[in-house]
DNA sequence: CAACATTAGTGCTATATAGCACAATAACGG
DNA sequence: CCGTTATTGTGCTATATAGCACTAATGTTG
């Protein structure tokens, strides 16, 4: 320190110090008391007290006393943050988080939260960018599990699209293996048998469970595992084109095709048409998410509808009791997707597949 | 005022009226000075004074004195918002929205600021939502200029898409009349003569130049104007669907279209492809805004893709420095947008205009 | 036992005073 | 004329003191 460090930051240090090693637990002792005890004057307490005050440190109770403000319950600024990595490249532009984004913030409105978006999270303005928050709605990949241990240190987090690994995070995820079953199981009701996967990022829950679905769909109607019909995929457009390619080289094309996401699901339609194969003539799309183009594209694509609203509303408000300090019970929710049947699959063209 | 106001708070308040009245405008008088002008003890002064201080009302400049803090350099949050009115119904969840918002925050987070979506504005509450905020960006149409009028009140505010009617206030647009005119050009070049245009909202700058570029391609080539090759739309997908079912209906189909954007010119090719009427082939379909999907369709869309990205970038350098109260010589920018040449345009077919 | 009064503890306001550090300016001296 | 020195004005820190308003616990009284 300074030899002209005033003495009333002098005090403001030694009342943190003391709060950090719980020497202070709750109520601090009297100011007259304190002056006393430390040796400073009855005004000079009082600045420093003030300070922290104003800093958010404690709190007063006229008439009660003062306080320590327990961390949890800071100030609060009513704005909640929604947190996309930037490994997401297209970030709010991709049509899932965008729809994502948009319903969170109607609903967040109501609540009475402003929404903040960010997709950088640099340790260094770290705190100034979360001292803004009340609370965090991450979309989860394993690869930003760093950051989500920083958020959760400082904030009220809520973790969408992924659970984390750490299982206190509260979650809402959806239920992809049942719904990728279902998407298994229509198909297998038009009479496909021949039925190809194109996988997303398996890294995640989200792309681990998707995968889980198809095999159970298979084992379940007693069809074997064949490694060549699963095409390894990133979500992506192009991985979509991809994979089209990569059906088409077999020798045997399959009849149908369960893609992880609607993104892909349109470069695989796109690339077939392109290579003379008519969707849902000849080979089947399915898809996954119901993103906006869905509906609007030739053919419209049979998808599962994320529940978008249902997860948007599910994660404010279990952040919104996180940030109040609510207990919660279930810190764990999974939704129900279901599938919307448009025209992308069809019933099993036999003369095709050679 | 209770007979317990506080003397500083008094204080407080002929400070504040001071400074209304002009009375005081820049510089304060000596602490000391004013303890003994208005009669009250030094330290009391120094109490109001730091209080308003606090509040940002004041500024102090070690031993030089405290100076009144003019509203405009008001303290940075370092966050800036983007306001999206709620009559876009689509919100962020529009593909050009999402687009215009992902390149937004890009940039402003490299310029250190966060960035907050909001899509309502009560007057009750826009205090606490703006108080959060260095500065609003604000996509902008003739319904909401009330709105913008508010915003400007409180923070200095660009307005991208549209320039307002208010033109005090800085814009960064597009230059649409032209934009058309090209893409009209590229028909023509292809052959077409008889084209229809699908307005889109016609309140708005974007959506009568937009028009306005259309009529000047006819005048241009000598084409006189048919009002029945004019479709009002409202920028929807449906209202695309419904734009092609008009021109079907006509006795002479146009041998091609031209849509205020994509998301009518994707509902203007499914529904003819409904039709039966092939695009490119029978008709040709050109959009406007190059959203995500435009290539990932079949046919890709030919379109004119909107510079989102240097939209956003002169939006938030405007802003940062009507922030930082740089001089501004150019409130207005217009941004060239080109045509994107893919596979919805061919060459006129005589054969089915009948 | 219940209603009332007292008292101690709390934070809050207000004033008076004394000195420090710094910067700009005025006065002075070579 | 320039450089040094003194003066003045500024905000900043620190202390001592006096009284107010409110609450909760304690004591007192009918």
């Amino acid at each position: 320190m300074d030899i002209t460090t005033p003495k009333y930051t002098l005090v403001e240090n030694h009342i943190k110090q003391a709060i950090k090693e719980k020497t202070i637990v709750d109520k601090l002792p009297g100011e007259r008391t304190l002056a006393s005890d430390l040796g400073f004057s009855y005004m000079t307490i009082r600045k420093a007290i003030d300070n922290l005050v104003n800093e958010g440190v404690l709190y007063k109770v006229p008439t009660k006393g003062t306080f320590v403000q327990h961390k949890k319950n800071r100030r609060k600024t009513m704005t909640i943050g929604y947190f996309l990595d930037k490994s997401i490249v297209a970030g709010l532009s991709s049509p899932y988080y965008s729809l994502i984004f948009h319903s969170i913030e109607k609903i967040a409105t109501k609540q009475g939260y402003s929404l903040t978006y960010f997709s950088e999270l640099d340790l260094d303005d770290s705190n100034k960018t979360l001292s803004k928050l009340d609370g965090v709605i991450a979309s989860c990949f394993p690869r930003i599990e760093n950051t989500i241990q920083n958020l959760k240190n400082d904030l009220p987090v809520v973790v969408i699209d992924n659970s984390s690994a750490d299982k206190t995070i509260p979650s809402v995820i959806i239920d992809n293996f049942n719904a990728v079953l279902d998407s298994f199981d229509h198909l297998y009701s038009l009479g496909h048998r021949r039925i190809g996967f194109m996988t997303g990022l398996e890294d995640s829950d989200v792309g681990k469970d998707r995968c889980a679905g198809y095999r159970q769909g298979l084992s379940k109607h007693g069809i074997d595992m064949d490694e060549t019909l699963v095409f390894r995929g990133n979500y992506s457009f192009e991985s979509g084109l991809e994979g089209a390619e990569y059906f088409r080289s077999l020798t045997e094309l399959p009849t149908a095709i369960l893609c992880a996401n609607d993104s892909m699901a349109l470069g695989a339609i796109k690339k077939l048409s392109h290579l003379g194969i008519k969707v849902p003539e000849d080979i089947s799309i399915l898809g996954f998410d119901d993103i906006e183009v869905a509906s609007q594209i030739l053919p419209a694509l049979t998808t599962v509808a994320a529940p978008i609203k249902d997860i948007s509303k599910s994660a404010v408000n279990l952040l919104h009791r996180l940030i109040k300090q609510e207990n919660i019970e279930n810190r764990h929710i999974a939704l129900p997707a279901r599938i919307v049947v448009r025209n992308s699959c069809g019933p099993v063209n036999k003369e095709v597949a050679a």
